[in-house]
DNA sequence: ATTTAATGTAATTCTTGACATTACATATGT
DNA sequence: ACATATGTAATGTCAAGAATTACATTAAAT
């Protein structure tokens, strides 16, 4: 998938958690409303950013809240709780393997490294944005409305 | 897709084309087969290849060649060849326009700026990186032995 | 000139992966 | 207890990409 849909849903997500903290409770089908995604979607996701530590889901008549400082979630930690494979899955090499051709027998190994450069370079970046900035924009564009 | 597959598979054929230059005759078929792709993917890709000013392909009993010294190739050059829409292809925000909630009507906005630090840092990367360095890693896992 | 082998594209079918949906067991505040 | 959410599995839907087929066009080779 791209560099993830899924991680600006996560984002969104995450906004509106700070943003409703102490105001309302944040559902998953509240969540749904707002982003548009399904509410089965938004639990998967919200699972996967509690496996990483980044919120807390009651269960019962649920709520989400982040259980850190927005200052110290970037957009690494996120976009890491929701890719398994991490960067690699944006990176991909054909398979070509098994063919006596020289170059299909080491165009795997000769990708490796400028990949890595590549995905070093996404990891370096990702992980100097934080949740925290994210939500100053948005403070700043929105005004004091609040979510709803 | 991915950091484009397509990508791996436009170097594969970029590094068989030097190698079989002034040897070989490099045609769609060839290819094909050395990539493990279909002939009409590859027509398509030497095309847009073509397009971007980075090899000639002579038509009747064909034949691919650089047109350009592979220093002055660059992986970003390449990518861009192949994606007409440049690195927003890797980048997706969910649509949620049209809601009352605030964090859905601003959360494009508040996603521009990371998303285009990170567009930013995979381009500078990706500038860095010649087909000639590529090419040079190729040569020495490969010793001494000819594409087929 | 004729033959042969490629390229350049369009049209169609096949596949794959992501997302949506349904369903239901489990948990918890009121 | 009841109402309401979460957690997850199973299934359905859909779109993007790749493969395949087909064919008109081109040029080298004989």
């Amino acid at each position: 998938m791209q560099l993830s849909m899924k991680c600006s849903v996560a984002i969104h997500c995450l906004i509106f958690i700070w943003e409703a903290r102490d105001k309302i409770r944040v559902t998953s089908p509240l969540l749904a409303q707002s982003t548009g995604c399904n509410p089965v979607i938004i639990r998967n996701l919200l699972s996967a950013l509690k496996k990483a530590g980044l919120i807390t889901v009651d269960r019962g008549p649920g709520g989400a809240r982040l259980c850190r400082d927005p200052e110290q979630i970037t957009l690494y930690q996120i976009y890491m709780a929701l890719e398994p494979k991490g960067l690699t899955s944006l990176i991909g090499i054909h398979p070509c393997q098994g063919r006596s051709c020289p170059v299909a027998q080491n165009i795997r190994a000769v990708l490796q490294k400028p990949y890595h450069q590549v995905a070093d370079a996404i990891a370096g970046t990702m992980r100097e944005i934080t949740l925290a900035s994210m939500i100053r924009d948005f403070e700043q564009l929105a005004g004091g409305s609040q979510p709803d």
